[in-house]
RNA sequence: GCCCGGGUGGCGGAACGGUUUACGCAGAGGACUUAAAAUCCUUGACCCGCAAGGGUUUGUGGGUUCGAAUCCCACCCCGGGCACCA
């Protein structure tokens, strides 16, 4: 029997099927196509991380499972190459980004092929190649000539002191990671994305996606559609010079709560205030509330909700237009400036927030809406209050709900969601949707990214580069060292240009893409890598796209999503693309955590190496046990002792396989037909069965974790059993194959077959050898079980009710439950082929 | 603060209205070995009991049900996310 040795046969596997193009991928195919997708990873100088090859893994099981179903699998890797870490590292070290993530690359796919992932290598990408950029350069071309993209002024983290802006994840508590010098805020030109054209219908086609329910809301939630009104609060004793508009206009989802508006408040930002200054008593305050304002970021006023501050503008104020009250104005940064008109009219009694910062600076609160009747004519008063106090109480609870109208003049007694647009109506305010999503910044003041494709000419303005110069290659520089400008400006040569339109001297725009940009249409890539002509072939996009499966961790649900159907629609409206969503079928990956159950990171020590684990086991030991660890979207612990288990597992698999062939291939010894009959065991043919079964289920279920139980169940069944016939052993390699290629291909191989099992169909299993002949059932007292049988599958329901009402434990148990010996239970419940419960 | 997950043996987990703890790890006992590793067999929630057996147990407290880890309500704890979005 040839010995089990995963180093060797890992590494005879893996060099093949590169060698062989075994998954080289035919556009052209009689089997149905199938398109999986995982996200590319992001090469970093680390190496993998236990979350790569947890997500790949589970998509090769998949990718394998589906080509043995018969498909024509689109399975591929590539790299989003582009992006901060490496600029810095690259910086760090003084050396070129492009070499440093190059050797990260060159890295990665070692590692990757290491665990013999099925990919189509000739379909591999690099977002930093410019055949890649090419097309990112030309996507953003197209939409700037559909003006999608466009320029505006943007706030900036900006280090005084490297000279440099800073990405959000840059700064640490208000400061520089690299130098701790306190960030300024700065307003740069960028240039954006108008994603916010596409709210409506990035909402809309979310239904009918076969996603995580959790990731379909956090996509709402992202988009943040809220239907409201705008209205106009006139200024009551102020006219501003030179302005027509003497009021304030606020947006509001509760125009039905008018009535119990008591104040206004203006973000700090907001420039009314600045027009209102003449008739602000208190200036100097508010001045002063407004500067402490500008230091904080958007996240910190968040961070702050707990504690609101405020400032009353003192001597302007704004009238009610309901109840034609005079109610004072506030300025306060729990208001954001950037959502809707930048000032709210606050309802403290309708709204948790006003409520707060009424209660704090002793605004009045007037209650306007009560819950709806339970039984229609009765008031609801105990509703209002958690259903637990017997009446309303006055001012100190909140109704945050819709409901019926009080205390609102003509509109009293009205319902919520009437009195919306009646009471617009009446002030004459107009109803408006309201989105939070706002447009994708996308301008990045660094090196090791795409160029932006645009040149700035003094007498044209701005031109794009004409398609037939792309790419806009990226070149290498004297120094990577941001120099108060973006790094690209350092370069004359690649800053000065002729302008495209009219031949004068013009520049290069010298910022670069977001990385999200590259990787927000890299999937419509894969189907046609290599085109040097368009972005893609529309027709192999047509025959690929959309992806049936992506696979992606928990923190992509928003962004990369959002972005990636953007582009999908934005090209459908191009006439690229006859689909409008990318992803058809989504999965989640759950975190790798580290022996501590912490998140694995270099600091707290957790992180455990990949390389390292396949150089100790192999790897297939690592596949199966990073699938067997814990259900697939569940982040669990790497528990380094628990390999040994899936490990001993390949060891008795090999044993039981190998073994069993080379008996198979001995000339029959005396006494026993075919040499290997043990004839007083039965075989394990019908737990063969149930295996195929399950594994399949649970592959296409992504319960992978009970998938390789399933196999060691069976394992632990054909070890008690009678060997195996031949048949059966096709089909038993055949299922561990997507788990543990390489032993399995090596078996498959040791019984002589020279093809691979990746072609090979996946067994049926026969239904009836899977019927249970003998099933337990429990005989419950009370719901209690008392004693459990076991009996033929065939028993009717009378013929168990009669076993039970004999049943000795039951009887003992029904005496002591007070049923005098010949009186009738109760109840008999039954449950086929579960159980019977004697009720007293 | 809000939103989304999740609390089951010593540990990872299984079951997701019907016999709790499948499978694996660790532990205990044994076989083989000069010995160790490897391998194999047995055992395996907790409490009482020599045993047979009985009782308790799925974060806590209630509820629905013949029956709840599973459904509902409240609370506690852990993980992740966040937008004070009017």
């Amino acid at each position: 029997m040839q010995a089990y040795d995963p180093k060797k046969i890992e590494e005879k596997w893996n060099k093949k099927w590169l060698a062989d193009k075994v998954f080289k991928v035919a556009d052209r195919s009689a089997k149905p196509k199938y398109y999986q997708l995982e996200t590319f990873p992001y090469p970093s100088a680390a190496g993998l991380h236990m979350g790569h090859p947890k997500g790949y893994t589970a998509e090769d099981i998949h990718a394998r499972y589906m080509r043995m179903r018969g498909y024509e699998v689109l399975y591929t890797m590539g790299w989003d190459a582009f992006g901060l870490p490496t600029e810095n590292y690259a910086i760090k070290v003084g050396r070129d980004p492009h070499e440093v993530a190059r050797e990260n690359t060159d890295n990665f796919r070692r590692q990757v092929q290491m665990f013999g992932f099925s990919y189509d290598w000739d379909r591999e990408i690099d977002t930093s190649s410019p055949e890649y950029y090419k097309w990112t350069q030309w996507l953003f071309i197209r939409l700037y000539k559909r003006g999608l993209a466009y320029r505006k002024g943007a706030k900036v983290n900006w280090c005084p002191k490297d000279q440099t802006v800073l990405a959000n994840e840059q700064v640490v508590d208000g400061t520089c990671e690299r130098c701790g010098t306190e960030i300024e805020e700065r307003t740069m030109e960028q240039w954006f994305l108008k994603i916010t054209d596409y709210a409506d219908r990035l909402l809309a086609d979310l239904k009918g996606l076969d996603w995580p329910a959790a990731t379909i809301k956090r996509q709402e939630d992202w988009i943040g559609k809220s239907e409201g009104a705008l209205l106009k609060f006139p200024l009551s004793n102020i006219q501003i010079p030179n302005n027509d508009r003497s009021s304030i206009e606020v947006f509001t989802t509760r125009p039905d709560t008018l009535f119990g508006a008591t104040y206004l408040v203006l973000a700090p930002e907001h420039a009314l205030i600045d027009e209102l200054k003449g008739g602000i008593a208190n200036w100097n305050e508010v001045a002063a509330y407004r500067e402490a304002a500008s230091h904080k970021t958007d996240r910190m006023r968040q961070e702050d909700a707990k504690d609101k501050t405020g400032v009353e503008l003192k001597g302007v104020m704004a009238i009610n237009p309901a109840t034609k009250e005079e109610i004072p104005i506030w300025v306060a940064d729990y208001v954001l400036g950037s959502y809707g008109t930048g000032a709210i009219m606050a309802v403290p009694a309708h709204d948790e927030r006003d409520f707060e910062f009424a209660k704090k600076f002793g605004l009045p609160i007037r209650k306007v809406v009560v819950p709806k009747p339970i039984i229609p004519g009765v008031p609801n008063v105990s509703a209002a209050m958690g259903g637990a106090a017997p009446e309303l109480r006055a001012e100190e609870d909140l109704w945050e709900d819709v409901g019926d109208l009080i205390n609102s003049g003509d509109f009293t007694g009205m319902d919520s969601d009437q009195a919306k647009a009646e009471i617009t109506a009446s002030v004459g305010g107009i109803l408006k949707t309201q989105y939070k999503i706002r447009d994708w910044s996308v301008s990045r003041q660094r090196y090791w990214g795409v160029p932006i494709p645009m040149v700035h000419c003094p007498k044209c303005g701005i031109v794009p580069v004409p398609e037939s110069d792309l790419p806009v290659v990226l070149p290498p520089l004297e120094n990577y060292r941001p120099q108060g400008m973006p790094p690209l400006a350092s370069s004359p040569a690649f800053i000065n240009v002729k302008c495209p339109q009219c031949g004068g001297g013009a520049k290069r725009d010298a910022e670069t893409l977001d990385t999200f940009v590259d990787s927000s249409w890299y999937f419509l890539r894969y189907p046609d890598p290599h085109n040097a002509a368009e972005i893609f072939d529309k027709k192999k996009v047509a025959h690929w796209m959309p992806v049936d499966l992506y696979v992606i961790g928990a923190e992509h649900t928003v962004m990369h999503l959002l972005y990636s159907r953007f582009i999908t629609k934005f090209l459908h409206d191009e006439g690229y693309l006859s689909f409008t969503e990318p992803f058809t079928k989504l999965r989640h990956i759950g975190l790798i955590m580290g022996a501590d159950g912490a998140k694995m990171s270099k600091s707290k020590g957790n992180v455990v190496n990949p390389d390292e684990i396949v150089a100790e086991f192999s790897a297939d030991a690592m596949r199966m046990y990073l699938m067997f660890l814990g259900p697939f979207d569940d982040a669990t612990p790497w528990d380094a002792r628990g390999i040994l288990g899936v490990e001993r597992f390949l060891k008795r698999f090999w044993k039981y396989y190998a073994g069993t062939i080379e008996r198979m291939k001995q000339p029959a010894v005396s006494g026993g037909a075919g040499g290997a009959a043990a004839p007083e065991k039965p075989s394990a043919k019908a737990a063969l069965h149930r295996a195929i079964k399950k594994v399949g289920e649970d592959i296409e279920a992504f319960k992978f974790n009970t998938a390789v139980s399933a196999l060691m169940i069976l394992l632990n069944e054909m070890e008690a059993a009678a060997p195996l016939a031949e048949d059966d052993l096709v089909s038993l390699v055949k299922i561990l194959h997507p788990f543990a290629p390489h032993a399995a291909q090596e078996l498959w191989s040791l019984m002589g077959n020279n093809t691979y099992l990746d072609f090979e169909p996946w067994p049926a299993h026969d239904p009836a050898l899977i019927a249970e002949i003998k099933i337990s059932l429990a005989f419950q007292v009370n719901g209690r079980t008392r004693d459990t049988v076991s009996v033929d599958a065939s028993i009717g329901e009378d013929a168990v009710k009669e076993l039970a009402l004999a049943n000795e434990k039951v009887n003992v148990a029904l005496a002591a439950a007070g049923l005098a010996p010949g009186a009738a239970p109760k109840r008999i419940i039954y449950v086929d082929k579960k159980l019977v419960n004697i009720v007293v």
